[in-house]
DNA sequence: GCGTTTTGTTGTATGACTGAACTATTGCGC
DNA sequence: GCGCAATAGTTCAGTCATACAACAAAACGC
């Protein structure tokens, strides 16, 4: 009620809902509209059927679906006859080959960069295995910059139009900024990525890259197959870290420092974490504990685990054991608190999914509030390896359907 | 890719945000971004001011202020001369006892209505104390939809508006349904409260109420206050329950069964809790568990733990202490996995705060990641008492304000 | 008292959607 | 084989909400 409120009346801007509405706010809409019905479409859709899903009437959806086509999002297939009477319609698929994303990807022990077109195929994908625990920010990244300037060339070569990249790094990233604040697992701190990629298109224009969490990126990469709209992604690795995905959409608040969850308190009188405290997550859940717990060195693979796990072992299954039980537990806190009831487990967790899922549900089920009321789902993560290249690359054109005026 | 998925296209409908837009929506959604820039600024705007603070031209908005006006839910001042040069400007605020919201609440120890208009005001409000502890919902609800007739018929005959009614229930809700799951500190469970309300306008329609949780609507209220858009609220009690907020909205996933956070682990080898399991957080931070340590009976008052606290008893400050640091390793876990950076202290957590913030803070401070990198913030809750009522009532005119057409 | 400044209003133009009529293309019955 | 029914897609006038520009209103100040 200060004078001066009224009298300096700042313009919107930070809101993004805040924007005034005008004649081509419609249309860009309606695009989007159009555009969506097409791409999550279990199969082609017609003019009239997109006329149907949308309430625009044909006339409408022509005219939009005509700029589509011209924008090369979405291609029109050969007419095919329906066995029905009546003109044969024009099926509208997404685009192949036209608009791709671009996923890219430093973890602890490989290098990735995967390009995806509009169908969710993968036009090109490179990983490479490596050790970058305590390496070179600025090495390593060029190295990824090389791997991807190579690959943007090759879809570049092929007339593919690349809107975009997600990095994805195993750290606290800033979601407003695209700083990485830390990543302790590869050594790295409170640098600035983007500009140490050297990305740049074969023909010299700029490259936009969005710096993201690991785990949230191969969150979304789950949204590519059959999954409930709203669900709990965890990850294991050497660190656990979470995604929240809520309608189908990332949880982000404030600067997007969610979903640090190895360090919840599983047991306060537990083992001593490298971050200070007692009995977090980590210490029961984390890959070297795991390993550690079912008698294997720290550096032991996967597969030696699950190969003891395979023959019964006595000691990894009880590591398992321990691990899902402590997972369970913290679980059961973030399901209460959060209110969904699917988890995913990924990383590490997929393939031990079978000897973990017994002790997570039993002990959801235990501590869930809603438990009664409603079915708690827990399974395994379907997008396969490296689901943050993927997941960073449907990002990109989640974006480009979303907001389709922008190529049409 | 199923070849009927082509042959049946389904109408949208479940997706709110994918309707067609056409002309008309345009005008509603000006109308409400001119609604919103009227209500959420700090003191009047002339028409000009909100054509700056919209982005709209000045011709559009007057045309939206007129109808806004003529809907009463904008009302223009006398013009006051600004001491610049220039046509005096007419100062548009929002419009007093013109439409209402109806806050309703009932809680363990008390029932309430209180009736808010859109400057924010309290029109009406009625507490009635008594113990409501495995009672009869069907005659306390007959109750309380007696107290809320009463105070719908004194606005009604004021020549208001009722927009609708929000019901604070302490328990699990189906945000879809609106039915009550368990309610354990009332010992109700499975049953519909709205229609044993028994709540209709004096002129005969329908009030549409919606049942939510009380720690959620109190976590809105402080909406009214200076607060960041993003926090999170927790509320202690005999219970201890949370809202989210995010962007100035509740966050809600599925059916909205969130936020029970009152039996998160803080160590398993903890006393036993009622909900079976060990060391859950209530029986530390709870009400009952704060006066016992404190060497009260758990049937006495706040305000003589007040008493002990403020005449410096070692064994109360004891019990509060224990308690905030059970409660910070709780917020640790909830910070970490949602990234917001302030805690509202609720309920008997208000009064409690000056005692418990160091040790949550400190708390927080050791096990937050993020910690290095934002300044989290712990404090007490400022929208006073029985603050379900209100923000009840301002949810209400919340909706009013995002969909102005309804009412002009 | 008159120019300056700011507010608010009154036209006309533009763009995007609707609705109805129209064309295109098929299947089916006679 | 031909006409009718059915479905897909297009064309065109009508409507509506906004932008843009010119104008009217009401203050200040020298």
């Amino acid at each position: 009620m200060t004078p001066e409120s009224s009298t300096t009346p700042r313009p919107a801007g930070q809101d993004p809902s805040a924007a005034a509405a005008r004649q081509h706010t419609l249309r860009e809409r309606n695009l989007q509209l159009v555009a969506r019905a097409v791409f999550e479409a279990g199969g082609p859709l017609s003019r009239a059927d997109v006329s149907v899903v949308t309430g625009l009437t044909r006339a409408t959806v022509s005219t939009l679906v005509d700029r589509l086509v011209e924008g090369r999002l979405v291609a029109e297939l050969p007419p095919v006859a329906s066995q029905r009477a009546g003109r044969p319609a024009v099926p509208l698929v997404p685009a192949a080959r036209s608009v791709v994303g671009l996923g890219l990807e430093v973890n602890v022990d490989y290098l990735g960069a995967r390009v995806l077109d509009l169908t969710g195929d993968v036009i090109e994908s490179r990983v490479v295995a490596g050790s970058f625990h305590d390496s070179d920010p600025a090495e390593v990244l060029d190295t990824l910059g090389g791997l991807a300037r190579e690959i943007v060339g090759i879809v570049h070569d092929g007339g593919m139009r690349l809107a975009g990249a997600r990095l994805a790094l195993p750290g606290l990233v800033d979601a407003r900024t695209g700083e990485l604040e830390v990543a302790p697992n590869l050594g790295w701190s409170s640098l600035e990525p983007v500009p140490l990629l050297g990305l740049r298109a074969p023909d010299g224009s700029r490259v936009p890259v969005v710096v993201a969490n690991e785990a949230k990126l191969a969150a979304l990469a789950e949204l590519a197959g059959d999954v409930p709209p709203s669900f709990l992604y965890v990850s294991g690795d050497v660190g656990v870290g979470a995604g929240i995905v809520v309608e189908r959409r990332l949880f982000t608040a404030e600067r997007g420092w969610n979903g640090e969850v190895g360090h919840v308190v599983v047991d306060p009188a537990g083992p001593r974490c490298s971050c200070g405290a007692f009995g977090c997550l980590e210490q029961y859940a984390g890959k070297e504990q795991i390993l550690r717990s079912a008698g294997l060195p720290v550096d032991a693979s996967l597969d030696e685990l699950l190969e003891l796990l395979r023959s019964h072992d006595g000691g990894a299954r009880a590591a398992v054991q321990r691990a899902g039980r402590a997972l369970g537990s913290a679980l059961a806190d973030f399901v209460n608190l959060l209110g969904v009831s699917t988890v995913v487990l990924g990383g590490i967790f997929t393939e031990l999914e079978p000897w973990l899922r017994a002790e997570v549900l039993a002990v959801l089920g235990e501590r869930v509030l809603a438990a009664p009321f409603v079915s708690l789902e827990v399974r395994a993560a379907r997008a396969g390896q490296y689901s943050a290249l993927t997941g960073g690359a449907r990002e990109v054109l989640r974006e480009v359907v979303a907001h389709p005026a922008a190529w049409v």
